[in-house]
DNA sequence: TATGAATGAGGCTTCATTCAT
DNA sequence: AATGAATGAAGCCTCATTCAT
């Protein structure tokens, strides 16, 4: 009889732990040695589970992405009444700042790896979710806008990691509402394809 | 004195030509053999003019970026009606669309360099000059929505760099247009500091 | 007693099953993980019949090397006519030309194995059956020319190894066959050192 | 102005000090560290020169066959009596016995890390030289011979490697000389396939 | 100024072997 | 008997940096 170990949960749990050290230092910097005795392991067991570095990485930040997503769309749970799931989703943020500016340096450092080896497929699939999930819990269906206020969030984050003095989270909020707002306002219905450009 | 001239300008040649290469295949992917070859100058010469690869580095981002504003804003000259300003811009971006997305990756490699080095004031002066450069170009003044647009902007590169196909620089466009309308028409004036949130 | 039996039958079939591996890759390429999984076992049990990576070689070599001289001898049975048996013994090794090869190869990784470890008697003493086989199927008792006639069947399959169409086995028997027959007719006695039964 | 040093030059010195180790304990055996202390230089410096392990051996090893072969026809000067050819090579090899072994030895290294390459064009070209020479100093010129020579000599040196106790160099000299007067004197033209110009 | 040979620490990876079950 | 997870020493190779010229 074999050591009981699931081998899919317990490679989970080695991706799990190791996203602190990748997110907290990036791809590059983070060495198998290093990770190996964060995890409490040797390095050959690293490549017991995984066949190198980078398919590490990939299925780390594969798994952490998924899961992410599931947590932000049930932080938006569709029963909430429209004016505050804004208030809400920023207040997620705000919390996870860090996390999610991370999660932003992991996906270029995992776009850098896979440019080359055409797996990166897995990132238009990522932002594709989370878009839609943005569209559907912010009642934007149809609007192709998903996308664009994911690029804004990513932009937030991004921005203030680089400069975080510079502007405030709440300053990002409050210009989201006021577009949201006026897409609401807009009294003729939004064209088709991206509509818009209505005012009285 | 003429020799030091001489010396920076060299200086200066070697790093507008090494833009290219890091741009192309980011900080860590680039040896300085690699390098040398490419400036068609020996390694020992790069330690001459440089006292390491991460200076080199630094003071290339830094010249590039700073040319980069002179650039984009005199593209948008204040002669230009404000109603023209927002399409010219974006003709602009997304004519350099990947140089703009190189410049961004360069970034976070600089910062990842220097978060530890306490030298990311550089990072934050550019920031900063790009957000101001964007209030005043678009009369934006003294909102503090400069450095939220610059956001979006940074956003919308990024989101592009993992996956252009999802949505269009366009959509962008529109979004913003939109957005700024929407402030131009809130009839009361913007409250100082972040103010909005007025009219009905 | 029973137990016995088994295990060592057991081990013989591991044995058995091992030689297609390690003659395809050589000794130094064949992993003991690959190994395992090639002989549909666990690495754990392979340790369990066998105290490591070099002990199994050996006993491998060992085993195929016995078996094939008794294979190489029945075919060339005592009762078949001597002018037979020259392209009788060429036919065979033609169709096994790539087997023997291989053996050879594993000689030398078994050698360069044994020499540090003074085991290598093994060796001599197969090298000593074979050259006594083909002097008593080849009717050259007492000649000391079984030695030299195995030296030159080596050659043969090690040249052929490297570059197989210098020369053909067919040209290789040829040689050989004028060789003998010289030998027989050799009027003037081979001066001493070698000498022996040339008969007027 | 750079230190003066012929690359090529400096190259040829690391692959021919390389000889000793490699023939002595094998390809496999020889690690990148030991190799460069025993060249006395860096690690690094060996990856100045070649691009891996594998090309360094290649390297050194078709730059020694060469050698070699030079070295050989040298001994086997035209002008010597073919009479005295015979023993002059034996004495020859008989000197530099271990030195041939090697070199057998490493070419079976050589082609088991080519076979997969495509690269064993270059063993076919040595085996091919050695041939040639062999035919034209011992005056077999047409005969196809050369090359069954050449195996029977590969022969000797292989079956003396693994059992130099077996048969003697002497013995072997003793074969060859036989065969080769029987070539001389066979009256009846051998059998087509092998054939060939020899009788008055 | 300029060259490029030389260094060596350290990165990724492999694999024989052990051991808890 | 048998499993396969786990170990860790050691291999190949990279690359920023230095230094003799």
């Amino acid at each position: 009889m074999p050591k009981i170990v699931d081998h899919d949960q317990r490679r989970e749990e080695l991706l799990t732990t190791s996203f602190a050290l990748f997110a907290q230092r990036g791809y590059a910097a983070v060495t198998m040695r290093e990770l190996a005795r964060e995890l409490d392991v040797s390095t050959g067991l690293l490549y017991y589970y995984f066949p190198n570095k980078e398919a590490l990485f990939e299925q780390m930040f594969t798994l952490m992405s998924r899961r992410d997503v599931s947590r932000v769309t049930a932080e938006l749970d569709a029963t909430i009444p429209i004016s505050d799931k804004l208030s809400i989703l920023f207040k997620y943020l705000a919390k996870n700042e860090s996390h999610f500016q991370n999660l932003l340096l992991m996906a270029l450092d995992f776009h850098r790896q896979n440019v080359e080896h055409g797996r990166d497929h897995v990132l238009q699939d990522i932002v594709k979710i989370y878009s839609d999930a943005i569209e559907d819990r912010l009642n934007l269906h149809g609007t192709h806008f998903g996308s664009v206020i994911f690029s804004f969030l990513c932009g937030m984050f991004f921005q203030r990691y680089l400069a975080p003095d510079i502007s405030s989270i709440e300053e990002h909020r409050l210009l989201i509402q006021q577009l949201l707002q006026g897409l609401a306002f807009s009294n003729p219905p939004l064209p088709d394809a991206v509509n818009h450009k209505r005012h009285a």
